[in-house]
DNA sequence: ACTATTCCGACTTTTCTTATCAACAATGTC
DNA sequence: GACATTGTTGATAAGAAAAGTCGGAATAGT
């Protein structure tokens, strides 16, 4: 439960790009394809378009693209992104490890280390052509699905 | 980022009750040998007696010990307990996930469960006293170690 | 001009974390 | 039985982080 709603906001708008193959969805309907509340998802790719992963064009006929193709976009590099350090506790990440302060130096470190390494692995050979090839079935046909608009959604 | 303060100083804990072989030690001696302030400390072995991990006696000579051999308690046992469920999402825990808001459900959740497996997985296999045992080279000598007692752990 | 959209920053609200403290209960010592 | 030492429990408070809201400015098409 350590990855925060808006790592997981970025990550379904991103996918909901990567399935629109290219084309341009406006931020509203990301909005609604992901249900992530409209004016907390403007934050949100803002700070993606900042780190380069999405593009922008304003005015009518403008919304979001990405950047990249789907699969040289890893899933860590969104994570990262949202998320910081992806270590399990402090002492354990790679850049600026904090120092145990038990009195000896704890043995709990490497097991963390251990969990830290498997969950980058995992995220970092997971792109979002796998993703959206994934999800292709189920979402698909989504233009025809009828599209109930809740009141916080406008 | 995601284990708690809390749960770190409870496996700090442990593991240096398991240190202590089999010997009682003192709520205060734990805070000194760990790092972890004494009045939070207590609501921790307090948690921690009542998960049965843990026993305890009063009075003067009181103090705590493990309740069951080192090898016998794994890592995942108190994290868990202390940090809930291990997947990295709510709609990716083994229980009750919670359903995926987006119109389709959304390709991430297998990878978030691949994560949450690969981690429990990890979690599992490490009991204190593979622990203990990594650590008993650092901690052999701690007897003899200058007590330096910071004021916040009288 | 008008409208639809992105862009930006400040603000609020809520929830969680991390403790601290005080009163109480048990146990051993004198 | 008085007293010191320890664990037990619950209330609560300070602070940080997360989650979301809002208003207005900039931009581009019609």
């Amino acid at each position: 439960m350590w990855i925060s709603r808006k790592t997981d906001y970025a990550t379904r708008a991103v996918l909901a790009l990567a399935l629109a193959d290219g084309r341009s969805l406006k931020s509203h309907e990301i909005a609604l394809r992901t249900r992530i509340p409209s004016s907390f998802l403007e934050q949100i790719m803002s700070q993606l378009r900042g780190a380069g992963i999405v593009r922008s064009e304003r005015g009518p006929a403008g919304g979001y693209r990405l950047n990249h193709a789907p699969k040289d976009i890893t899933l860590e590099r969104v994570v990262r992104l949202f998320q910081g350090p992806l270590a399990p506790i402090s002492c354990a990440t790679r850049s600026e490890p904090e120092p145990c302060p038990m009195e000896v130096e704890c043995s709990l470190k490497e097991t963390w280390e251990e969990v830290r390494d498997v969950t980058i692995k995992i995220l970092e050979r997971t792109n979002f052509a796998t993703l959206a090839k994934r999800a292709g079935g189920r979402w698909v046909d989504v233009e025809l699905l009828p599209r109930r608009v809740p009141a916080s959604f406008n």
